[in-house]
DNA sequence: ACTATATTTGAATAATTATGCGGCAAATAT
DNA sequence: ATATTTGCCGCATAATTATTCAAATATAGT
């Protein structure tokens, strides 16, 4: 059984890159990426990760991420484990001011973290730019640096 | 039995003026009011306004409607499933944070679209930075969001 | 008006989602 | 070390929501 943040984490990716419209769909994707659990636990973690179930266009349904507000339960969320991150290389350090993040790298890898954050959106992320040796990331408004911090930790060394 | 548009306002009225966490608590208030039906017709309402429900913040669910703020969201899902409508620009989805506004477009677009902005420049907008799927609007300091959407609607498909 | 076609609806039910409860394990306190 | 608390989870089931089916009502064309 694999630990629940990545379990989280690897929801929230469902949502974001598939069109799903059911939890046993869901499910179904989670069991074939090796997690092990029931309806039962997905239902309590789509409650927590505030991922809702809309009415499509196309006469179905589909469950997408919430709009701004989960920041607290997940800023809780990820505290309260410890996550192994991938590090990826060329993190050299990340700065704040408002509602952006500057993150430096080593020349050459900003884009692939850029794309490792895009890939794995965070809700609190709206987007992200990238030059040769920096990437730009856009926040949510209302979301301060301690918990901007804590949503890209993934991404980059012990912070 | 009464006019349905009429239902469904009704409908909008009660999702935006009370925090109602069941279909049953909505179907309750439009009796009260006089309508005649029964759960199955307001779950189709519901469907047909494209209502949906959310797990809030208070450990239940609330009902709401689709509103700024998650244009993007909603936006990316709605066009999901119609690949074949050509979108102007490659454009996805919009989201807003502080005075920035960030665009989303399919891989590659982001320049040309950035460009047409730029080209036209709306005095709503101080400028453009565009990477490769992302479009980096800056706009005026004192522009609330509905104002910068309105000012942007030429650039990206119907809101 | 009359028939054909489409829309709307309720009843019943299917399908889906949420949760009470107990077990279990890890963490924390005594 | 033992007791207590806390969080997570599955099972079973409750609660809720969506849909099928048939009937009723509305709409359009002639």
């Amino acid at each position: 059984m694999k630990n629940k943040a990545a379990r989280l984490q690897s929801i929230r990716e469902i949502i974001i890159h598939s069109r799903v419209k059911s939890q046993e769909e869901i499910l179904q994707k989670l069991i074939e990426q090796g997690f092990d659990l029931t309806q039962a636990t997905l239902s309590r973690d789509l409650k927590q990760l505030r991922i809702a179930k809309v009415p499509g266009n196309d006469g179905s349904y589909v469950y997408i991420m919430p709009e701004i507000g989960s920041v607290g339960k997940l800023m809780q969320e990820k505290m309260g484990d410890n996550p192994q991150r991938h590090i990826p290389g060329g993190f050299i350090s990340i700065n704040f001011s408002g509602n952006l993040a500057v993150i430096k790298t080593r020349p050459g890898y900003a884009g692939s973290l850029a794309y490792d954050i895009d890939s794995n959106t965070p809700p609190e992320v709206l987007g992200t730019i990238a030059g040769d040796d920096t990437v730009l990331v856009i926040l949510e408004e209302h979301i301060n640096h301690q918990q901007a911090l804590l949503a890209l930790s993934p991404f980059i060394p012990e912070v």
